[in-house]
DNA sequence: TAAATTTGTGCAAACCTGTGCACATCACGC
DNA sequence: GCGTGATGTGCACAGGTTTGCACAAATTTA
């Protein structure tokens, strides 16, 4: 019934050429001669020809496809991330699959399966972890793994990440800085390894310099959480005076209960830092101290890696900087310069 | 140098039978005997094996690709619909192709040619228009097509709409019923259809009442073009007492615009009125009426109706009921119900 | 003018799968 | 024992493309 679309032997036939011929055509830097490429350019646009990158991928075993695998989409971060990362594959003549995950790794490993058997030629995952076995499958096959914000180390994939450990410490350094006494720590109790990374990072700063940070914890990464971990928090008798929250969408929470439900003032009562930089952050009720994520670097180079055709068996690892963004959710403090922050 | 993966053969070899068998195998509804069937299964496992999709789809004239074609994928209600529609897809043993646009019909065209080119089961426009010549030929193809929120009738398409017109007509009437003297209508300059049609709606009806309203309109439909828009409308002389923004994130822009800069108190002074209920609009500083478009619903019946094989060359029309989500961003009216609401 | 080189084209094989057709095997009933 | 039907398997082709190889034509060189 669903009748077949044009091929090139259509094309070649209308112009009177072999099917070989309408193949080079569309090949660049193929040997063909300029009157019949516009012969040819001619039957191709009067049929709608399209090439027909099925059969392209599957002889020249590249099929210009990247599986990018993600759960929860439709949060500010991550449509961030998956906007950069289809718009990089774009630029590079390559096209997106975006396959939904549930977070866990067994969905992961069964979405790793989907892009196998379309022979994408990488895989970007933004949540789970396929398995080892699977995996060294994929590196056999020639299909290119990178890894965001995970911490396997499969060997020949490559691995992204930030620096979260080290923005932990400036948070705390930046709380102690604006003069809190009391700082908290408010996260999720997904374990993700950059989370896990922030979380050490501020406690580990904390224990140095004397202080046994507040600590609360509690379901997804989400701004709900975050209303929670702000009733949580700002109800006990030592009421926290500065909170590093590992998200920003768990921090806009936080911030909203203090505000509307409990009342407390921003940044006179209570300093708040986040991490992502998500738009909200800067929104003008927010405008959260904040980690940016370098999202377009972290696209681009992820990209360009997967583009390097030599691939070297040993681990590769990127490791990026978060840059700050200093806005007026902490109070300024009452001297100490920008100096004594660094980690 | 990148090796060919694991096909069928390799299987077959494997398992001693013919090549034929192991397809059979993964055809559901194929005739195979049981212990054979267990020796390919066997054979496939240790080999790592998946069906190559870009040849079954080569052959069988269906890739199972859908593609989803969108512009500003990063904004909360894209992100939203387009996560509804990625699960649909892949609920339906389909898989989604991300396409970005810069919103114009010339990128939107390029990106059903790259849909035609992987042989696409189907295309969803969430932004943009593909010519009606390129439309055709899709058709004629067998590739299917559904346009979200755009208002070109090619023959055998899909039209997804909601009833924006009488959303509009009601948010006027809710502003009334609130007492609002002075309604104003904020919106972008993008000559979306379904915000043109919300656009009427409110300023028929508010003709209709007797009322001219105040209208600015400014650049895309974002946070940033809602604080302009607050800024506009709320310095002028005969300053409204009720604004009925066309989309959520401007509604949230003019919210804080109000509250933040210039000090106005919601809904006692100033009543607000957004479209799209993003998530944002749900948190505790902005609890904000609006009208929630039934994401799940667009995103499942434009999958359903696209697994239909039948299609009958007239057009098709999806036309959905937003659900009014009331919140405390208007004023409690002095009396009238809601009977009195209703176009 | 003949030889040598460049340039462009066609043939045919290869990539991997699904499926119609023919055929072998087996059980069964008479 | 034989015809009949059911069941499962293999052969071979089709689907649309890329590309190595051979070859014809055109151009340059001696």
């Amino acid at each position: 019934m669903t009748k077949t679309s044009t091929s090139a032997k259509d094309v070649a036939e209308l112009a009177g050429v072999s099917r070989a011929a309408v193949s080079r055509c569309f090949t660049p830097g193929a040997s063909i001669s300029p009157e019949t490429r516009a012969r040819i350019l001619k039957a191709a646009d009067t049929l709608g020809y399209q090439v027909n990158r099925l059969a392209s991928g599957l002889i020249r075993n590249e099929s210009g496809i990247v599986a990018l695998i993600t759960a929860e989409l439709a949060t500010p971060f991550r449509s961030k991330l998956l906007a950069a990362l289809t718009e990089a594959l774009q630029r590079a003549g390559k096209v997106a699959l975006v396959i939904n995950t549930d977070g866990s790794n067994d969905s992961a490993q069964e979405a790793l399966r989907q892009a196998i058997s379309y022979r994408t030629d990488a895989a970007i995952f933004l949540s789970g972890m396929p398995a080892r076995s699977l995996a060294e499958t994929c590196q056999r096959n020639g299909m290119r793994l990178v890894l965001i914000s995970r911490n396997g180390h499969h060997p020949g994939s490559l691995l992204v990440r930030s620096q979260d450990e080290e923005a932990g410490r400036r948070a705390l350094a930046m709380l102690r800085a604006a003069g809190c006494e009391r700082p908290a720590l408010a996260s999720s109790l997904t374990g993700t390894p950059s989370l896990l990374a922030r979380e050490r990072g501020f406690r580990e700063a904390a224990r140095e310099a004397g202080i046994e940070p507040i600590e609360a914890r509690l379901g997804a990464t989400s701004y709900d959480t975050g209303l929670e971990l702000g009733m949580t928090l700002l109800a006990r008798p030592d009421r926290p005076d500065g909170i590093f929250c590992t998200t920003d969408l768990m921090a806009c929470g936080v911030m909203d209960a203090a505000r509307w439900r409990l009342g407390i003032r921003i940044p006179d009562e209570l300093s708040l830092i986040g991490f992502d930089d998500i738009p909200q952050a800067g929104w003008e009720g927010y405008d959260l101290t904040t980690f940016q994520q370098p999202v377009e670097d972290i696209a681009s180079r992820s990209v360009e890696w997967l583009l390097s055709k030599e691939s070297g068996s040993e681990i590769e690892e990127l490791i990026l900087e978060p840059r700050l963004k200093s806005r007026s959710s902490v109070k300024r403090g009452t001297g100490g310069s920008d100096q004594t922050v660094s980690a």
